[in-house]
RNA sequence: GGUGGGGUGUCGGAGUGGCCUAACGAGCUGGUCUUGAAAACCAGUAUCCCGGCAACGGGAUCGCGAGUUCGAAUCUCGCCCCCACCGCCA
């Protein structure tokens, strides 16, 4: 949510801006519900202010309490009007997207993004190198037949070596964290509406992409950047106790329900996996933000660096930008059977944009509330980080190596097929 | 899921239709006193919105929403949450 009087003085700004998203929104509407709502306003605290001064005078005069009965009927009649004008604006502004920085660069996709950065060496084999799907089968790791006998599309069972590869990966992410300062969290995955308004991932016709339960107001959350973001949600927190650097462990649920044909095969699209996300609450302030934007960063590529896993980082221009972001990175890492780097980590600002729609504040030192700034960026997502790791990592003779630092973690070292099969 | 109790400011806590402009207490901030500190005393101490350069003035907010009334923290209805006990349960 943008700040209304930031909308009455760059009304232009924010029309462009919205267009280089490649959204559509009615300034001009706004405005002039904003002027409407304005005058309303005025009207009825006036009246408000005439009827508080006749009924501190008791017992009431007959004719005040005759007057009284008039201003009743004019304050419904004017407030009525006004609650529906506040509601249509506050509809309208909570999709108004967010106002990207300047050094974002604008385009309408993915060919305008701008690669900032690689780093490793991307592998040659000496043989046929497989993709994910016949590695999994061939060492009894993935099961995708039964995933969707039992689950559906895109369902999957991880077994074996790669069900505890898979937990090893998350649980490095998690402890690497940790040391680093960040606060460990278990967050809820069944989610409140308000928190995705909150987080902005309601209202764009996103809702159809998140699962719903049916059941009074529970959704399942995409993301632990939901339930962790919405944490102070209400609160007012002290300048001196900011950043917040958390990191949550959490199941993610996508329906990703504008992307049937895509990515059909394999663990690249899945509808439930698990993710150790970097969620930051910072004061408002542009320069912090940037600091703490690639630092989230460094984290993210220190961890592939860990893994050894080739990878590039992007500048995501504005047509790939979420609503809610003032500047994304993706960190995309290498994918033999995709000859191309996929992306496995996205990493974004949020500035307030967040905080006003979930009245997240502090206390600055001057004791004035301001609205804090929001970040996150993934540590590791689970399965996908996993074809990474098999596709780069698999040997001549079929087997998969395990990165160093996970061994200890896993307790193998290699991969290879089980003598049964 | 059932039954009962409850939700008031930073905290504790009073308030059951109109001086509530929310008592009282605690905390916090500043001041007086003091060599210093404590105590005592004095003053201040919520948020959001509107108008104003500002001082200030006005409006709203007692879990949330609707209603009754000239007037609601207080009465009515709905919802949410918390606590206790019972039931079920990894």
């Amino acid at each position: 949510m943008l700040d209304i009087q930031y909308i009455r003085d760059h009304a232009q700004t924010v029309k462009d801006a919205a267009k280089h998203k490649n959204r559509d929104v009615d300034i001009d509407t706004i405005l002039d519900l904003d002027e409407q709502k304005h005058s309303l306003m005025l009207s009825s605290q006036k009246l408000r202010e005439e009827r508080n001064k006749i009924s501190s005078t008791h017992p009431p005069a007959n004719e005040d309490i005759k007057r009284g009965k008039i201003m009743k009927e004019e304050l419904k009649k004017l407030e009525s009007d006004l609650k529906k004008i506040e509601k249509e604006l506050h509809d309208l502004l909570l999709h108004v997207p967010n106002v990207p920085l300047d050094e974002v660069p604008i385009g309408k996709d993915a060919s305008a993004n701008k690669e900032l950065k690689k780093w490793g060496t991307i592998p040659t084999f000496d043989f046929e190198p497989k993709d994910h799907i016949t590695l999994g089968k061939q060492l009894d790791i993935i099961d995708l037949e039964r995933g969707s006998k039992i689950s559906g599309f895109r369902g999957y069972f991880l077994k074996n070596e790669a069900a505890v590869l898979h937990m090893a990966l998350l649980f490095y992410a998690y402890t690497k964290l940790i040391k680093k300062g960040f606060t460990p969290f278990v967050a809820p995955t069944i989610v409140k509406s308000f928190a995705l308004f909150g987080s902005g991932h309601f209202p764009w016709g996103g809702e159809q992409d998140v699962y719903s339960l049916n059941d009074d107001d529970s959704y399942l959350a995409g993301t632990a950047e939901i339930p962790l973001t919405a944490y102070h949600s209400g609160e007012v927190l002290q300048e001196h106790d900011l950043p917040k650097r958390y990191v949550g462990f959490s199941p993610c649920y996508r329906r990703e329900a504008g992307a049937y044909g895509k990515d059909t095969k394999g663990l690249y699209r899945v509808h439930e996996f698990w993710k150790i996300e970097q969620v930051v609450i910072g004061k408002n302030d542009l320069e912090e933000a940037r600091r703490i934007h690639e630092e989230l960063q460094a984290n993210a590529e220190e961890l592939l660096q860990d893994i050894k896993l080739p990878y590039r980082q992007m500048l995501m221009c504005t047509g790939e930008m979420g609503e809610p972001q003032l500047k994304k990175y993706d960190t995309e890492t290498w994918m033999p059977s995709r000859n191309a780097y996929g992306e496995t980590m996205s990493n974004s600002i949020m500035g307030d944009f967040q905080a006003r729609r979930l009245n997240l504040r502090y206390k600055t030192k001057e004791g004035k509330n301001e609205y804090c700034y929001t970040y996150n960026n993934t540590a590791v997502a689970s399965p996908r980080l996993l074809i990474a790791i098999f596709e780069n990592y698999q040997q001549k003779d079929g087997s998969i190596q395990i990165p160093d630092v996970l061994v200890p973690l896993t307790g193998f070292n290699i991969i290879q097929k089980k003598s049964s099969l």
